[in-house]
DNA sequence: GCCGTTTTCGGCCCGACTGTTTTCAGTCG
């Protein structure tokens, strides 16, 4: 019997959610689906073992209607109530959510009365005119429909935050240097450090709200206009994103921002922890529920509001310690925030090196002298070179004897520094389809260090991926393990492997895994380092930089390592000089004792 | 459909903008 995996389940809820919207049913009931989906994909237990056991119910926001349905599902992979609910709806209608502006009334409303099922169907509707006459429609909404729709085809949606970043900072850079602007920021998903940014939140506090939405909307990135209100402008920029412009007054900047940075999730318990004091929070302000509201807080006199100047202030008055933005997830940062034991998160400043770095001699556009020279002027004290072994040929990958000449004129190299800094030799070893690796033990030896990565033979099974991962780290010379999934994002799914497997691997054979900070990989995932953490895993910032400037992408790498709620002290390129030498031959010493 | 320190019933975050209306519904975030 075919499983279903947690993720196909919650796609299945999501899926019902939708459904019930164009039912038109209560939307608490749906949004009950939703975040159940959501519970799902948050949960990192074992779902048949907490079936087995009766323990669904245990997770916040499954009950038991719900916990009987994960059942079923997992015992036939099918769903009777599902079934049932689609056969009333053409499949085609589920692409219409992604066009902005459509709901699902008006889903409902051209199905139902225009017999349209897809977005074809929808387009040729709103061109012949039947979609403006319909009641509540018109000819201007038509258009906006069909403008969606060509905008659904043009962009995706979907930017990773490293292709974006420059325009954004740019922008705001523009933003806080204008004479009106009072404060600004950038909020949203893009604030929380996210590998994938759906649009951009800037948020401005002034007295001269006009002034500024109109500099915004007429910066020469602005590409068109998709709304301009007193308080709310929305453009599409020359880069395909859209950029969402919040004016506000000063006393309501903090809880702007807050509220616009999110998450949803986050933003609703702060809420909810609002409410619980006699108080209501919004975009603009903390303030007390009105006396007829008064029934909902929870007994006693209302408690008076403190002020608030900033964020920092905001989670005080809620009797939290400041959550980063980068934790605002509801992935129990509210908890830890509540108890005290939110970790004190690395800060780019705490880097004193990074390793999985390319030059000339493979791949890279710049010489080991240049890369040296771009890590000593961002303040780094060493810098790790490893250039890809001699499997990948398509990358010019280094033979045994030109990587030991590179190893020499290291050493060579080393020597001009005068110990204030300090380039290390190691190589990115290609992890053969076996799990070997592409050079001899006699090889790697010579070398300060490893980078063990999978470049090819991407479509195995799980299985055999993970356990030719687990033999390469094996492997006492492989100091760490490069971009472990594979994943090039909005480009190329990761390939299969067991990713829990690979960390208890790593922490049994103390391999290092690495955050690989190309703003294409990001690679682990930040939703997996807690867990690696937690299982006492290192990790290493890599750059993979391929041009000296990249070594600027370690700026991305931090976000997401602070996303994984990792502190200094879990970073290994944290270690200065005099100290990273030892963690560095740690594995190879206790694996090897001589 | 979920949830519970006044609740097992009655809540469930809520404000802005647009377009179609002539006071508001739908959508978005």
């Amino acid at each position: 019997m075919p499983t279903i995996t947690k993720n196909e389940i919650a796609e299945l809820f999501e899926a019902i959610a939708l459904l019930l919207e164009l039912k038109g049913e209560n939307v608490f009931k749906i949004r009950a689906y939703t975040n159940a989906a959501r519970a799902l994909e948050t949960f990192t237990g074992d779902l048949a073992k907490a079936v087995a056991e009766n323990q669904l119910g245990e997770i916040p926001g499954i009950g038991k209607a719900i916990a009987e349905k994960i059942t079923e599902l997992l015992a036939t992979g099918e769903l009777a109530y599902y079934n049932k609910l689609k056969v009333d709806f053409p499949p085609g209608l589920f692409e219409m959510f992604d066009i902005q502006g459509l709901g699902p009334k008006k889903i409902k409303a051209v199905w139902e009365k225009l017999g349209v099922t897809s977005v074809p169907e929808l387009e040729a509707a709103c061109k012949d005119g039947r979609v403006a006459e319909l009641p509540g429609f018109g000819k201007k909404t038509a258009d906006n429909i069909l403008a969606a729709i060509e905008a659904r085809s043009k962009y995706a949606g979907r930017f990773r935050i490293g292709d974006i970043a420059p325009d954004a900072e740019a922008l705001l850079e523009e933003l806080r240097t204008h004479p009106d602007v009072l404060q600004a920021s950038i909020a949203g998903s893009y604030r929380r450090r996210k590998e994938i940014v759906g649009d951009l939140d800037f948020i401005v506090a002034t007295n001269a709200p006009e002034e500024v939405s109109n500099f915004f909307i007429k910066h020469e990135q602005v590409e068109s206009i998709i709304v301009n209100g007193a308080t709310k402008s929305s453009v599409r920029l020359k880069s395909g994103i859209q950029a969402d412009l919040r004016v506000v007054k000063t006393s309501e900047f903090p809880f702007a921002l807050n509220y616009f940075t999110g998450s949803k999730e986050h933003n609703i318990v702060l809420r909810s922890r609002a409410l619980a004091r006699g108080w209501t929070l919004n975009e603009y302000r903390l303030e007390q529920l009105s006396k007829l509201e008064g029934r909902k807080s929870k007994g006693g006199a209302p408690q008076t509001i403190p002020d608030v100047y900033e964020e920092r202030d905001l989670y005080r008055a809620l009797e939290l310690d400041y959550i980063e933005p980068e934790l605002r997830e509801d992935r129990g940062e509210i908890a830890a925030a509540e108890k005290h034991e939110l970790p004190q998160l690395l800060q780019v400043e705490n880097l004193r090196g990074t390793f999985h770095n390319h030059t000339t001699a493979s791949d890279g556009k710049c010489t080991l002298a240049e890369m040296a020279d771009a890590a000593q002027e961002l303040g780094l004290q060493y810098l790790g070179i490893a250039d890809h072994s001699k499997a990948s040929f398509q990358a010019h990958g280094l033979e045994a004897d030109r990587l030991l000449a590179q190893v020499a004129e290291i050493r060579e190299l080393n020597k001009t520094f005068g110990g204030h800094f300090r380039i290390f030799a190691g190589v990115e070893c290609d992890v053969l389809k076996d799990g070997s690796l592409d050079f001899p033990d006699e090889v790697l030896a010579q070398l300060d260090y490893v980078v063990a990565s999978v470049h090819a033979s991407f479509t195995m099974p799980e299985a055999e991926m993970t356990s030719r991962i687990i033999r390469a780290i094996s492997n006492p010379y492989v100091t760490m393990l490069g971009h472990l999934t594979g994943r090039i994002l909005l480009s190329r799914e990761s390939y299969q492997v067991n990713v829990p497997a690979i960390i208890d691997a790593a922490a049994a054979t103390g391999t290092i895994i690495e955050l690989n900070a190309s703003p294409w990989r990001l690679d682990m995932d930040w939703r997996w380092w807690p867990l690696a953490k937690e299982k006492g895993v290192r990790c290493a910032i890599n750059p993979d930089a391929h041009h000296s400037s990249q070594l600027n992408n370690l700026w991305f790498g931090v976000g997401i390592a602070r996303k994984g709620w990792l502190t200094r002290n879990d970073v290994v390129n944290c270690l200065p000089l005099g100290q990273i030498e030892a963690e560095l031959a740690r594995k190879r010493t206790a694996l090897r004792p001589s």
